[in-house]
DNA sequence: ATGGCATGACAATCATGA
C-alpha cells in the first residue's frame, strides 16, 4: 500500500483553509507536514480536519510561524514520540514539529528565512539548521526510517533557482546556506525530488510580485528529504503547482513524495 | 529603483516573509 507525504507552507492556515480541503479532498495524502499556520493552538481547525478525516497535531504561535502534521485517519494508525522543540537550540518559535508515524520518523521543519546576508537573522537561520542537523543525527541512530519535510528556504543548486546569476550570493541561494543543505544530505538523506529525472525550471515558492508565477520565476526550496531505507521504498516525487494558480493562494506550492 | 504583494495585528502603518 503507497503512502503518500506531503509538505506545504500554506502562508496563513486561516486563509488556506479552503484549498487544504479542497486539496485533500481530490488527492487523499496520508501525512500532511504544514508551515506558517500563523495560528495559536486554540484556533486550529481541529473539526474542519476531523470532519475531513485527518487527525490533527500542531505547534503554533500568534502571528507568525506555526507547523503542524495532518494524519489521514484511514491510513495512519500508530502516533508516538511527538515532539516539538528542537534540541540543542533556545528557540521560542514554533518551527518544528516530529511524531513517529506507524514506524516513520516524520520531522516537519520551518527553516527561518533568514532576510539578509550578514544580519541577526541569517546568524539565526544557520545556527538553526545546525541544531537540526545535530538532532538529525542522532534521530538517524534510532530512526532507520526518517523522513524530513518542510520549507528548509534554501535552494540546494542552481537548477533550483529561475536565475542564479542573479541569486548569487543571496539569501536563500548562497553558499554557507547551501553547505548546511550538503551536510543535512551529509547526514545520510535523499533530496526525494532528485531522485527521479524532472523537468527544468521546477520550483516550490513563486514571488507574490511580478506576475513570478507566470513568469516561472521562482526557486525550488521546500524539500522532502529520506534516508536510505525510505529512498529505497520511493517510487516519486511532485510538486502540485495547481494550488498556486487558485484564487489567493499560498506563495508556495506543496511537494509530494509516494513510499511503497 | 530596495519597491513590488500578502498576511496579521491594529486601527495608520508596521514587521515579516523569500
Amino acid at each position: 500500500m503507497a503512502l503518500k507525504v506531503a509538505t506545504w507552507n500554506v502562508n496563513s492556515l486561516n486563509v488556506r483553509l479552503g484549498h487544504l480541503l479542497q486539496w485533500l479532498k481530490g488527492e487523499p495524502i496520508d501525512i500532511v507536514c504544514l508551515q506558517e499556520t500563523k495560528l495559536i493552538d486554540e484556533n486550529f481547525p481541529v473539526a474542519a480536519l476531523t470532519a475531513a478525516g485527518y487527525r490533527s497535531l500542531f505547534s503554533g504561535q500568534k502571528t507568525y510561524n506555526g507547523v503542524a502534521i495532518l494524519l489521514r485517519q484511514d491510513t495512519v494508525h500508530e502516533v508516538a514520540n511527538v515532539q516539538t522543540q528542537l534540541p540543542g537550540i533556545d528557540d521560542e518559535q514554533r518551527r518544528l514539529i516530529a511524531a513517529t508515524i506507524d514506524g516513520i520518523r516524520v520531522v516537519c521543519a520551518y527553516v527561518p528565512n533568514g532576510q539578509a546576508i550578514g544580519t541577526e537573522k541569517y546568524s539565526y537561520k544557520l545556527k538553526w539548521i545546525a541544531a537540526l542537523h545535530d538532532w538529525l543525527h542522532s534521530e538517524l541512530k534510532q530512526y532507520g526510517r526518517l523522513l524530513a519535510a518542510g520549507d528548509f528556504n534554501i535552494a540546494p543548486e542552481p537548477r533550483d533557482v529561475h536565475d542564479p546569476e542573479a541569486w548569487a550570493g543571496q539569501v536563500l541561494f548562497s553558499e554557507p546556506e547551501r553547505a548546511a543543505f550538503r551536510a543535512l544530505l551529509n547526514l545520510g538523506l535523499k533530496d526525494s525530488f532528485r531522485l527521479f529525472d524532472q523537468p527544468g525550471r521546477m520550483f516550490t515558492w513563486w514571488d507574490y510580485r511580478n506576475l513570478a508565477f507566470r513568469r516561472k520565476q521562482g526557486l525550488r526550496i521546500d524539500h522532502i528529504l529520506i534516508s536510505d531505507e525510505l529512498a529505497a521504498r520511493c517510487s516519486g516525487c511532485t510538486i502540485d503547482a495547481g494550488l498556486r494558480k487558485l484564487e489567493q493562494p499560498s506563495d508556495h506550492a506543496p511537494v509530494i513524495a509516494t513510499l511503497q
